[in-house]
DNA sequence: TTTATTTACGCAATCGTTCCCGTTTTTAGC
DNA sequence: GCTAAAAACGGGAACGATTGCGTAAATAAA
């Protein structure tokens, strides 16, 4: 099936004009004639004339349109950053292309090639968890390609990057737990090498050392994101519950691991936070519908998207080549709820101190 | 900044050869030599060639890209479907270009013009809550764009569609209410216009009917899916629990007024489900991590996207108009889970007759 | 009336690719 | 040694829109 849109030699028949008179008619050139002008844009009208933006673009070398390179939409992290980076694309006059890595780098190389080819003016990008090997995007941006990267950021490539404040987070996030008594706080986060997680380990150990408490390896883990996620995290806690000195609490650096680690503490039969208490990153719509309203930290996803487009789009419409480079970090939010507060137990042990 | 990338025409200047022949070479035609075919390959490969989509989107008068018109992509049914979309369009090698309504008409129109003049290859589409007028669809419909309509559809446009067993999936939730001993079931549903909704409340309708219930007007609301549905839900329960009759129980047909409808209820103070029972329609990843556990109907959403991404690839592909089109019909999963249990006062009501 | 200026439009190149035609050279057939 | 047929490649139009340049006619200025 074929699809026959009219175009502007079809206008410059049917009123014996030549193309290049439609054309400047249609952009209300001064060269052309009041005369001829109406008449032209009113038979446009009437045959519902749209310029063709493939050939637009074919001529301009420029697509008017940015692509997304994320690992899932599916979350609410990521679907939230989207509807910031439209609300401010589809305002700008850009389209949005929205790839998904599920967090495979081969899969991100091929999207990314993918859009490239495409002939998108810029991309967005949240690393894969996989990726360490950034090529794909070097040889991008040395050819000229503006990128902006947005929360899983890497500072092997000098551009402009937008990130939540992740190290004060952690950090606050862990002091919380250790002034409600919790004083063995397992931290599940994403893989080693992502921005993220080096940052909010950070912010966790520091918490940790500043308030006199032993930083302890065998307390870090390190998640992948796979379908799986809610059966790796049970394994996972076995070990952790099979440690002589058995954490009091956990602190959950991302969306998918916050829940799958509810859910796993759920089909061991942990309560929380009476067994165990919850922090978690967790952009969810609903958190206090869960079972235990869940104390969390919440990114400003839509807000990182609006930032992380608008850089962009500074980029792509720059005369001269951009030789400054920001990052910019936006606040989260703190909520405290029931899956942290201080049990009987922590009260009696800072008690009996 | 600008982004200038290997042409066909760059190869054959450094090779001595036409375009023609380079072009030719690189799609391996019999008509050129093993040798120049060999140089050529080989120095696209060192140049990193790739051929310009754009251009030939243009020559082809196809981009081999499909749109995606949905409301919302931070909705778990949209996320979930497009995931299916983009696991059938991608090994075909189709682009899957999204935009959200927000379930905005205006905004609707605005993408499908957009993504029409970008020339797109097909459309699939969900329609938003506003539109009860379908003329931006039908105009592309009758000039040959292939489009397939999923959840939300219309019958005003001949084509495919794909759809849940939204009657049967309404009807299982309203027997099963009835069965636990609810008699006062509730609706709380979309748009009253839109397909899902008519075909799940005869669904409602005909589990009342056909187990001598009566069917009252006065339980059924509609609910639009603005920012605001938590306070738009509120006032609904006002409204419902202000009744002579007032319910004993709630069957939310739609992912966000389920969630909306269990923080209504939290926020009124009112237990569920030992003040009201609740089935809801929603595809969350976590039901059972919810206060309380929720007893869900989920939708087939992956596999619907996947089914009209084929349906619709089918279409764009065939050589021949196609005239024979099919409404599939996928099931949807009901899951028992607390919110919907038989409690003290309902046992005992039944008991007592 | 002649020249200069304005008005209003057409021609053709351009973007990157494909493909229908040539055209030249080589090889085969007799 | 001559013709015929492959083999190997180039020229140029086409896709849709823009735009610099050229030019005819109309008007203004001298």
């Amino acid at each position: 099936m074929k699809f026959e849109p009219v175009t502007i030699k079809d206008i410059g028949k049917a009123l014996g004009l030549s193309t290049s008179t439609v054309s400047r008619a249609l952009r209300g050139s001064y060269e052309i004639s009041s005369e001829t002008k109406k008449q032209v844009l009113e038979y446009a009208e009437k045959v519902n004339y749209r310029p063709n933006p493939i050939a637009l673009s074919l001529k301009e070398r420029r697509s008017s349109s940015i692509g997304v390179v994320v690992c899932e939409i599916a979350n609410n992290f990521f679907s939230q950053a989207i509807n910031g980076i439209e609300s401010i694309a589809y305002n700008r006059g850009y389209h949005v292309i929205i790839s998904q890595s599920h967090e495979s780098y081969e899969r991100e190389v091929v999207n990314v090639h993918h859009l490239a080819s495409r002939s998108v003016d810029g991309l967005l990008v949240s690393l894969s968890s996989e990726t360490t090997d950034l090529s794909h995007f070097i040889q991008l941006h040395e050819k000229g390609l503006p990128i902006v990267f947005f929360d899983r950021i890497s500072n092997e490539i000098i551009t402009h990057s937008v990130i939540a404040d992740n190290y004060k987070a952690a950090y606050d996030a862990t002091v919380h737990l250790i002034n409600n008594g919790y004083k063995k706080i397992a931290n599940l986060t994403s893989a080693p090498h992502l921005s993220i997680t080096k940052e909010r380990l950070e912010g966790y150990k520091n918490a940790l050392l500043e308030n006199g408490l032993a930083f302890d390896e065998k307390y870090i883990k390190y998640c992948s994101h796979s379908e799986m996620i809610v059966e790796e995290i049970e394994e996972t806690l076995h070990v952790l519950l099979q440690l002589k000195q058995k954490p009091d609490a956990f602190l959950t650096t991302g969306d998918r691991i916050t829940t799958a680690t509810l859910s796993a503490l759920k089909n061991l039969h942990q309560k929380v936070p009476e067994d165990f208490a919850l922090v978690g990153f967790s952009n969810s719509n609903i958190p206090e519908l869960l079972n235990p309203m869940l104390t969390t930290v919440r990114l400003p996803a839509f807000e990182m998207g609006q930032v992380a487009t608008e850089l962009l789009i500074k980029m792509i419409e720059s005369k001269r080549p951009v030789i400054e480079f920001e990052t910019r970090v936006l606040q989260s939010e703190f909520t405290v709820r029931e899956s942290s507060v201080a049990t009987a137990k922590t009260k009696k042990a800072s008690a009996s101190k």
